[in-house]
DNA sequence: GCCAACTGCGACCGTTCTAGTCCGAGTTTA
DNA sequence: TAAACTCGGACTAGAACGGTCGCAGTTGGC
């Protein structure tokens, strides 16, 4: 299936609207959730996981929250599918535990292969701020 | 997540195989599960899925089978995963029981609707015969 | 005419993955 | 010192997916 996970979803809606934020100002995770209508303890897990691959700052305590490490226009939707739900190739050949046992004979993984860089240039040619 | 199901891998690697067979020739599911290491009552499935959808020609009855019923330069990745997995787009907006609440303010489902255009673009570009 | 080898189709079950929740710890500001 | 926030892990419920089984219909050969 070619599809966003909620995760992804909820990323991107959340890194839009912080894109309308004065410069120094922050939102925290939870009046994005209310703001966005997300569900109240997914928000703070996905922006924390944003934060920790540097698209968004975050600063603790009391009037913390989060904001743009970067321009909106600096981050492309493929960052952010790649750092929230990870990057796998297209063919589902699991690395680890459920190992293909086709892999040897495996033929079409690489043309796969090149179709996927072909779909991540496309994820990557589009920008939050064009979202 | 932008992955293809076991399905679609499985239809891929079968109407690869079905490429090289001569004119009024036919496989039966059995002899191509063996063949590529797919397991066994998987692949009458994946294979009556593309024969319903006139991907593939079946013929019953004892040496019955499947053949392509195009030529391989005429059916694209884009075809065979609309079929095996459905067409469902980038957003996780699912239609149907579990709609997406955020459905009236929603603002990135129509450039995500763009984004989705273009990666089944990507896949249209691919044939079997190029696999 | 019967039997064997297929497709076709639906029902079913177990596993895996995802979404979502809860809780405790650390940080900052008032 | 208290309040408001981030951070991180552990846990649960539910849906999607992969895979299996069984039976009906069809065809060709003996």
């Amino acid at each position: 299936m070619i599809r966003l996970s909620r995760k992804s979803d909820y990323g991107l809606v959340a890194l839009k609207a912080l894109r309308s934020l004065q410069p120094g100002d922050a939102l925290s995770a939870r009046e994005l959730a209310v703001q966005l209508g997300l569900p109240g303890d997914m928000t703070p897990k996905v922006l924390a996981r944003l934060a920790q691959a540097g698209l968004v700052e975050s600063s603790m305590g009391k009037a913390g929250g989060y904001r743009l490490a970067r321009s909106a226009g600096d981050i492309s939707v493929a960052e952010v599918v790649r750092v929230l739900d990870g990057e796998s190739g297209l063919a589902p050949c699991r690395e680890g535990i459920l190992e293909c046992h086709r892999i040897e004979t495996c033929d079409i993984k690489h043309p796969l292969d090149n179709l996927h860089q072909e779909v991540m240039r496309v994820l990557q040619g589009m920008s939050i701020a064009q979202l």
